[in-house]
DNA sequence: CTCATTTGACCAGC
DNA sequence: GCTGGTCAAATGAG
């Protein structure tokens, strides 16, 4: 595809990620049943999720494209920092609700009953660990306590595989929250996911919020951002990518447990006509590392 | 037919 | 001998 026309498919697509933002926005603060606001989350989250896999799929090839001097749209590659996995020790445990969607495919080669659990551990090793000689495993056990079911996921060795992309798969940049634990959070967001193609109004805070699945009520951590928490870039385009928010210290205003998949992360924001407005990225929480307590999952 | 899962057997470490 | 991890034949789904 010509450079030119992936500019402009992507501004349109980041166009859309943000009118979907806003719409979930809007059906939040809207008067809806419990049963209508779900529904419209679910639809906006795989609005998002489309949103984000044709965006990774466009800024991929684009980067790979030339980019003439003097076209039209000429716009520098974003820089997606690729982050590396900081959690490089092995094994590594996690206790999460959705242990089989965590972006990899496995295949299971055993069950044992363990001793002193009601359920027995299902071991798993990389589909690829034959074609590519991939050496990741990992163990999953569910937890015998815990409502709704979670997981304790033991993963041992690192993939070293090229996975294909597997459908329905979300992007696997991670968002990570060092730290996290005791509803407090001190964060550094890689929010490469978070762009606006309108000119940025000023950021007047930082917001946390808990979907709670269990009793459906969404619990809100804010946090006003502090002088040079945030880095807000803006190109010659008028286009923002936050790529970074170091150092904002959270805590979330009423207890409930962090381990609920979904998370949604807002820059709640004030545009020229003072009318507040967010840009937010959701997060499906698939883990949390119990040895660094860290939350962490994949934007979409 | 192919491939993934299931499940009892086997093995190593303690 | 017990326990946890892996193997491999049987089974099932597509």
């Amino acid at each position: 595809m010509e450079n030119s026309l992936v500019d402009s498919v992507i501004r349109e697509m980041e166009q859309a990620f943000e009118l979907t933002t806003k719409l979930q926005s809007l059906v939040e603060l809207g008067n809806y049943s419990d049963t209508q606001k779900e529904s419209a989350r679910m639809v906006s989250r795989e609005l998002l999720q489309t949103c984000n896999a044709t965006l990774s799929m466009l800024k991929s090839r684009r980067t790979n494209v030339k980019i003439e001097y003097g076209s039209q749209y000429q716009l520098a590659p974003r820089e997606i920092p690729i982050r590396t996995d900081r959690r490089t020790h092995y094994p590594r445990k996690v206790v999460t609700a959705t242990p089989y969607s965590d972006g990899h495919q496995w295949r299971k080669y055993g069950e044992k009953k363990i001793n002193g659990c009601i359920f027995p551990r299902s071991y798993y090793r990389c589909t690829y660990s034959e074609d590519q000689r991939c050496e990741a495993k990992k163990q999953v056990q569910q937890q015998d306590r815990g409502v709704p079911s979670l997981f304790l996921v033991i993963y041992k060795e690192e993939h070293t595989c090229k996975p294909m992309a597997v459908e329905g798969c979300r992007s696997f940049e991670q968002l990570q929250l060092p730290g996290c634990g005791e509803y407090t959070c001190n964060t550094s967001f890689p929010l490469t996911q978070v762009t606006a193609s309108t000119t940025p109004p000023p950021v007047d805070s930082f917001s946390l919020r808990f979907d709670d699945s269990e009793d459906s009520l969404m619990r809100t951590a804010v946090r006003s951002i502090t002088e040079g928490t945030i880095a807000w870039r803006r190109n010659d385009k008028g286009s923002v990518s936050c790529s970074e928010l170091a150092s904002a210290d959270l805590e979330f205003l009423e207890s409930t447990e962090p381990l609920h998949p979904s998370l949604s992360a807002v820059h709640d924001v004030d545009d020229e006509d003072h009318s507040p407005r967010s840009l937010g990225l959701d997060t499906d929480f698939f883990g949390f590392d119990l040895d660094d307590m860290e939350l962490f999952g994949t934007p979409y």
